[in-house]
DNA sequence: CTGAAAGCGCTTACAG
DNA sequence: CTGAAAGCGCTTACAG
């Protein structure tokens, strides 16, 4: 009957299949306990042919150290969390392998949810890895009010925010420069010549929209430029809205010339849209996305270091296991202009 | 002194921050251990009255169970671990997300981790998975070898491939049919009247990349088309490489007129190569990616569906968790050849 | 309805 | 060099 005999049965007096323990070693080997320890672990203080013993028991019952019976016993879990909004965005692939390559090299694993940006499922998340007692939580925030974190944070879990501020505590948080970014995206728009020029972004709730939107509002106004409610749309990053905001905006007597974008969805589907203008209006768009240089024309973009902010958020976690209390901090990372074409065309007309 | 009372000393008699047990719980209420945990897990059988000072004595506490002391107990760890090459790779990043969702739906969480196409990181990756007592594993192989996680297996771990096959050992594994898609592709190209078609891919120990090639030789053999060695270029997926591969079989007096890429990242370069020619190099790629339809020509793929690949695997592994034992089992996910423009043009004179 | 005892599989602190 | 005892924070099985 292989049913039974492939798989270990899984009732409730045989958990964890039936894993031999360093109890059934040590029984095997006709040593105590702590010798067995000693062996699994490396630790000194083992005759050689004790050492033999005890690793032939191992080999030939497959014994493999319960890391989980260990980590109640040691308290550390070396084990960080990292919450994010959705792991299928490209955005948040490299940031997840740069996290994931830090814990490594500190021999942490790394545990890892998507909060689809609902600040519930965010706190949900967040919370089911505390209680799984991980050293230290990356967070990618969804929601705007983080106090629920604060007893965490007190009884000892590292924390560190990143790409978006934690709300209403005070946090380690890693940022790209927003508001600089746009602005500068949006003042070379100005600087070839565009005057009426359209911002679409995600939802203002969201703390990087608000600030790309300040940086927009802030390159218009140092050129002297009014900008009309009109030129500007925050919503839903879904392909039909940001498909309707740019068509209305290219609509009407006095059409935008020029379009920022505020995020890289958003920047996909306006070059969409304007593939099927006959009209060229010219695009520059927050965060950089592969093969932007080979559309015609290529895709100007505002750049930013997804790995980079993954990474330095990750050292700072380590920094503040390693090193106990760290003053919370507010690191910001530059963006970076990419000239590529279609930010550099001349307003039509 | 603020650096002492803001975050918990780490001193080892001093694990978890100081954080409170139920026991800790249990002594500000005034009632038994086993009555703390009654109320915490939601377990019948305590008066309103006993459940409220429990309750209020967990807030003023800022109790938190200790899942990992539960898992201990219990012998589940409602966790699963995700072996992949690449996180930051978009290939796998809807494949991943689709992974989690299904273990969210079954209450899990997913540890994962990237095994860099090493196939001893993979191995060592997926032995820390199990020695952390995750339920069940997912496993993208690196590897060819996976005899190291037979005795894992037999002791209870469920586990599933996905996108390759394991090696050596009796297991479910979940694929896309890359021999019939790749089939087609090569077939689409010879029906729009190519003879000379050249085939780029990953390195030959790669399982996927192995049988593109089969489906390449396939088509062109079904054809009558002799094959000629300088055809075919299979290696590491950087840049230069395939830059190189691409520019020899363009080259020369008999140059290639088509392209079969095997695989979204090779795709990419060829597309880069291709569009610095004068003349017209039709390609068809293996794996969609984003955009491939705004490039001119649109390119043709033939795509799989990534996130079916891991939903199915993860449903696949909660089904041997559930139901005890499954007949392992080779699953093969149809691919879909899409038309845009690239594979469709004719040879070139 | 409530709780004391035993135990999950390890490590720690200690004694031989 | 080696090991018995206690304990990490829970749950289980049982008794009142």
């Amino acid at each position: 009957m292989p049913e039974t005999t492939r798989r270990a049965e899984r009732s409730p007096g045989n958990r964890y299949g039936n894993r031999p323990t360093m109890k059934d070693v040590a029984a095997r080997a006709g040593v105590g306990l702590k010798t067995v320890s000693r062996v699994v672990n490396g630790e000194p203080g083992v005759t050689p042919d004790t050492e033999r013993r005890v690793q032939e028991a191992i080999d030939a019952l497959g014994f493999r150290r319960n890391d989980s019976a260990r980590v109640l016993r040691k308290g550390r879990t070396a084990s960080i969390g990292l919450v994010l909004e959705d792991l299928a965005d490209p955005f948040y692939g490299p940031l997840s392998r740069a996290v994931e390559e830090v814990a490594r090299s500190h021999g942490a694993l790394l545990i890892n949810g998507s909060s689809a940006e609902d600040p519930e499922r965010e706190r949900e998340l967040a919370l089911a890895l505390c209680a799984r007692r991980v050293d230290g939580l990356v967070v990618i925030p969804a929601g705007s009010d983080h106090r629920y974190l604060e007893p965490e944070i007190r009884a000892g879990v590292a924390t560190v925010f990143v790409d978006r501020p934690a709300g209403r505590i005070d946090a380690d948080v890693v940022l790209s420069d927003n508001f600089g970014g746009a602005r500068d995206g949006v003042a070379h728009l100005i600087a070839h010549g565009h005057r009426r020029i359209g911002f679409i972004g995600d939802m203002p709730r969201i703390h990087t929209a608000a600030e790309r939107l300040r940086g927009y509002r802030a390159a218009m106004e140092d050129a002297g430029i009014p900008v009309e409610d009109r030129w500007m749309s925050l919503g839903v990053t879904v392909p039909e809205r940001v498909r309707r905001a740019t068509q209305e905006m290219l609509s009407g007597p006095d059409p935008v010339t020029a379009v920022f974008t505020g995020n890289n969805r958003v920047t996909v589907t306006v070059v969409r849209v304007l593939a099927e203008q006959s009209r060229q209006v010219a695009l520059v768009g927050f965060d950089d996305f592969e093969l932007a240089d080979l559309l015609r024309p290529g895709v100007t973009v505002v750049a930013q270091d997804a790995a980079a902010l993954g990474r330095t958020a990750a050292e700072r976690l380590f920094r503040q296991l390693d090193g106990g209390f760290v003053a919370p901090e507010r690191i910001e990372l530059p963006t970076r202009l990419v000239e590529r074409g279609s930010g550099e065309l001349p307003p039509a007309r």
